[in-house]
DNA sequence: GCCGGAATTATACGAGCGTTCAAATTCGGG
DNA sequence: CCCGAATTTGAACGCTCGTATAATTCCGGC
């Protein structure tokens, strides 16, 4: 029998795991689904996983941890005091470069993490878990960015970001369909020039109320 | 043996998809925990509905209709041209005050759009079937408000008011424990009242690039 | 070159799944 | 009052699910 495998047994199932999650969603997918995607066989994702619930963690913390470094640093290199716009792409900009340039195990995990962050089932032991830290820095940012701004519509305008840009990244389609074309989701460059300024105007009005 | 259902066993039937899908998914949920939860036999859910994805349609388009009379009356109703302002109101508002005034199903038919929307499997069937014709009325009534906008800054626009919208009232709680209590994801009136500026200060950006 | 732990294979278990259907029941109109 | 249609019941079908486990293979260190 040949050997079809350059990556290791784990990497494979996450992989396909990954994939899978955000096609069809927790429970839309089966481990033999995944196993037989990764080209492994059913029990090895007990064996290096644990139960179903943990596979999915592993998978969203693997990208996770990436994801954060950079934001971590972007943030930590704004000048004092930032602007909106420049935090606002500090955040924004590295799950942009490589949902463009990471390959398609990245736009799996866009779609994946929209998905998680709209439902209040994985609030708590995903989002709060794996990405409050880096919200808070954002948060401290816009304090400085925004001084006379109420924090909490910091905060309101953070979940209003959250959401567009989550929608944005996960690349549905519909805006594709809606604007008969003229609008293409993959083009997130693109969409990326228009977000930023979106955003950060909706942050500096919220500071003027 | 006492009669506990005021409701025809459609409804009821409907009422508990709806709470349930909401809450785990469509994969999250069985047959068999809906009827136990309506109170009614298994077999009653095929009889009425037929099978199982036929029903989470039925749950969608119910109130779905509701929201789209109610919407594209608003709209049209506006003043000519109309503002920005007004437009993300008429389209935003019926959701908030019946999420806010209209009893639980209609708390857990917002989380249901949240996660419907965010996920590429039912955007076809579901979102553009549904609320395509309400999503081209208010990109219609964009295009009076800001005549000089590019019309695909309009749609990608009207994306990102999307998915600050049904992360909103989703309400995920999230930003409840991010902002240590400061803010409360049930307010929905007093975050309706950030995010209409919010967005409509976006538009206006979008408008002059 | 063999020994021991890690990795992989093959199989099985009990439970729950969506769907179907015949029989029983309910109920409104002639 | 009763008949036929609509609704409800209860049971069963074939299938897939997550998990567990014993047996087997792989592989680095002595």
């Amino acid at each position: 029998m040949p050997r079809p495998s350059p990556l290791p047994t784990k990497d494979r199932i996450l992989d396909a795991a990954e994939q899978l999650f955000a096609d069809s969603g927790y429970d839309g997918v089966s481990l033999r689904q995944i196993t037989s995607a990764a080209g492994v066989e059913l029990a090895l994702a007990n064996y290096h996983f644990g139960p179903k619930s943990d596979l999915f963690i592993a998978v969203v913390r693997r990208r996770a941890d990436e994801l954060n470094h950079e934001r971590m640093a972007l943030i930590a290199a704004l000048p004092e005091p930032p602007t909106i716009e420049g935090l606002i792409d500090a955040f924004a900009r590295p799950f942009m470069e490589k949902s463009l340039r990471g390959g398609t195990g990245w736009k799996s995990y866009a779609r994946l993490i929209a998905q998680i962050a709209n439902s209040p089932r994985w609030t708590q032991a995903v989002m709060h878990t794996q990405f409050d830290p880096v919200a808070e820095a954002f948060i401290k940012g816009a304090k400085r960015a925004l001084p006379d701004a109420d924090p909490r519509n910091l905060y309101w305008g953070f979940h209003f970001m959250l959401g567009a840009m989550t929608m944005t990244f996960a690349e549905t389609g519909r805006i594709d369909v809606l604007s008969r074309g003229k609008c293409k989701s993959g083009a997130l460059d693109k969409i990326y020039q228009r977000m930023i300024p979106f955003l950060a105007a909706g942050f500096r009005r919220l500071a003027e109320a």
